[in-house]
DNA sequence: AGCTTTCGCTACGACCCGTAGCGTAATGGC
DNA sequence: GCCATTACGCTACGGGTCGTAGCGAAAGCT
């Protein structure tokens, strides 16, 4: 995750028990404190371990947060509901209920905000947070082109355009809603929104 | 600002050139060190206050940052370039151009950051600077009507919705492409992004 | 065995926080 | 002009976090 093991070194591995203990230990920190107030202490305090041993994997607060923020986005999954709009729906929901989580509105937005200035955090976050949602869009799409539900690209740098546009929009506009404005992305909000993306990415260039 | 003042009250007045310094040099330090960085008492020296001053008038940090960062957007007006395209792609540079700037970049994510733990501190950023940005997306729209370039609306809480979801999908976007996927939201960008949003909200319902 | 790395613990200087207390400056009311 | 009231600059304080260093013990590999 954040070391890697060239083979096997010498000497005594790293505890994967206490590296997951640190991560959760963190998430449950970030329910009950927030960014802001969240010490390193007190996360080494309840995962059980030194406060040098946090020093030994990460470089600081950031790095830790979004090593811990991420985890949760391994459970983005695309259902194959049957169509491009039913598909798209099925996905913001659930990053809508992942926006909708404690540890993740406190945590994303404040590495994101940290980010600005901190250029390794920036694509640490990218690598590990936002590939594995664009992901699904790059997916998406191309399931729906097979279904002649979106139209067909020839030229690649374009279709990385139209692509990069889609996932800042769909991305961009559930969490505007859910964190600016503080307002539930739910059903109504999600379909009236799919409405109007899908006819303007419908339409032929 | 954060402190009305009832008609005129007894003793000293607050000195307004002091509120001005603070400001600026608040945004000055959000240049240099970032949010995170950031004191109160660096911002007291480089305004030429005492510390206790910043704690009269503001409860901490956010509240101080708020403040700051919501005096440039001010500047944002809704320009009349004769189509909606025009006039959204004048707004939305102008809100890109905002977002350039490092004292943009780096406070107000943070703050909303913050403000999801904090609800007094939510209201205080969708006062002093949603409202400013969401009035160009009323403005622009009602213009847009009297042109007969959008579908006018009979159900007054319809309409509030498609401003509501109207104003996530334009600041979404260009927030998301800033400042997650680090890439600028210029002239190409903006225009195929409108191109998309205009061909959906100008659809019949 | 011997070597290497990790771990828990303690301690440390540096820094920032937020508040209190003081004397002084600036205003409005009488 | 005098006084009550508020703002201001300054100093100082206890409490907390930061990030690092050093130590002995534990746990792996060869």
């Amino acid at each position: 995750m954040q070391s890697r093991t060239p083979a096997s070194r010498p000497g005594r591995p790293r505890s994967a028990t206490a590296d997951a203990a640190i991560l959760a230990a963190t998430r449950e920190a970030l329910v009950e404190l927030g960014w802001s107030k969240l010490t390193l202490q007190d996360v080494a305090m309840r995962a059980g371990v030194a406060k040098t041993t946090l020093y030994r994997r990460w470089a600081g607060k950031n790095e830790l947060v979004v090593d811990a923020v991420a985890e949760l986005f391994d459970e983005l999954r695309l259902p194959d509901a049957g169509s491009l709009a039913a598909d798209i729906e099925g996905v913001v929901l659930q990053f809508a209920a992942l926006l909708d989580r404690p540890e993740c509105r406190s945590g994303l937005m404040a590495v994101v905000a940290e980010s600005t200035r901190d250029e390794p955090l920036r694509e640490r976050i990218r690598a590990s947070v936002v590939e594995r949602q664009k992901r699904l869009v790059v997916e998406g799409r191309s399931r729906a082109q097979a279904r002649g539900e979106l139209p067909p690209e020839s030229d690649p740098e374009e279709t990385a355009r139209t692509i990069d546009l889609t996932f800042d929009m769909v991305a961009g506009a559930v969490v505007h809603r859910t964190l600016v404005s503080g307002k539930p992305a739910d059903g109504p909000w999600i379909r009236s929104f799919i409405r109007v993306l899908l006819l303007g990415l419908s339409a032929p260039a």
